[in-house]
DNA sequence: ACTGGATCCTGACTGC
DNA sequence: TGCAGTCAGGATCCAG
């Protein structure tokens, strides 16, 4: 479900209710998520504050006094702050009991492709986050970068943009929404990008997710941030999901395939 | 090393 | 109504 500007949509709306709260209790209803939540999580958060949430990538980071906690929400998670009597939904798989905010932190996950591990002493040297590329929206990442990257690739531009050993964040909806963006079909071999390009393509690719980072992020079925409000990026994807209707720039009827196992979406005669 | 395919899981939707 | 098939914001593991 979510990708980079959802995740960040949720870190952003609850910093303000849990930041420099407690946690007092912690309920997990159901712990097989991509791997096992746990077992000692509530025994070891218990009493301690959060004192910072961070994101690396798609990854929500929240910094407690002596541990960090690593929370994917995969393809269908969210996690929001609730009231405390607020009655529990199939799905809603944990809780983050912050007593004194009076709030409660709710992971809800349909498909429980999500995770929630500890970090352990080195965030940064955890398995999951080590190998994570660039993030998109950092300075680092530019067309200078990206041509360099895609040197002697020649895996589909679409697949190298979605591999979170490159470029962190984008995932099926804004890969699609930033080649439009950049006149550039999804099965060019990134390594044919040429530099001119290249710089086109990162411009798109920045564009694309502050652009949806300012709508709170899209929503197509049941996507919320933190206090439970639906994006509304989702009303501005130009290619995504419009298959057969025409396109917005020359109005070609905007085509579907498969690519890696996921649909892809594209104008056959803007995106070359 | 790089690349593509299969896989984890539930729910919504389509067509017979 | 039921049932089978397909598809969905992700990422990892495996074989070639």
């Amino acid at each position: 479900m979510p990708e980079l500007p959802e995740v960040e949509t949720t870190r952003r709306s609850l910093v303000a209710d849990f930041s420099g709260a407690r946690v007092d209790a912690v309920v997990v209803r159901d712990s097989r998520l991509r791997q096992p939540v746990p077992a000692d999580l509530g025994q070891r958060l218990c009493g301690q504050t959060l004192q910072v949430l961070g994101r690396r990538a798609k990854y929500l980071l929240l910094g407690f006094d002596r541990d960090t906690l690593i929370v994917h929400l995969g393809m269908s998670g969210s996690l929001r702050g609730v009231a405390p009597d607020t009655p529990v939904r199939k799905h809603d798989h944990i809780d983050l009991v912050f007593g004194a905010a009076g709030q409660v932190l709710r992971y809800h996950d349909p498909r429980r492709f999500g995770l929630m591990v500890w970090a352990g002493e080195r965030p940064e040297q955890h398995p999951l986050l080590g190998a994570l590329g660039l993030e998109p929206l950092a300075d680092g990442f530019t067309g200078d970068w990206l041509w360099r990257a895609t040197r002697a690739r020649r895996t589909p531009l679409k697949q190298f943009l979605m591999d979170p050993g490159q470029v962190v964040g984008i995932g099926n909806i804004y890969a699609a929404e930033a080649l439009f963006r950049a006149g550039l079909s999804p099965l060019r071999e990134a390594g044919k990008l040429t530099r001119r390009t290249a710089d086109a393509l990162c411009a798109a690719i920045r564009e694309t997710l502050q652009e949806a980072l300012d709508s709170g992020g899209s929503t197509l079925r049941d996507y919320v941030n933190g206090s439970g409000a639906p994006g509304e990026f989702q009303l501005q994807l130009r290619v995504y999901g419009r298959t057969g209707e025409p396109c917005l720039r020359c109005g070609t009827p905007i085509r579907q395939m498969r690519q890696a196992q996921r649909s892809t979406f594209w104008c056959p005669r803007c995106q070359r």
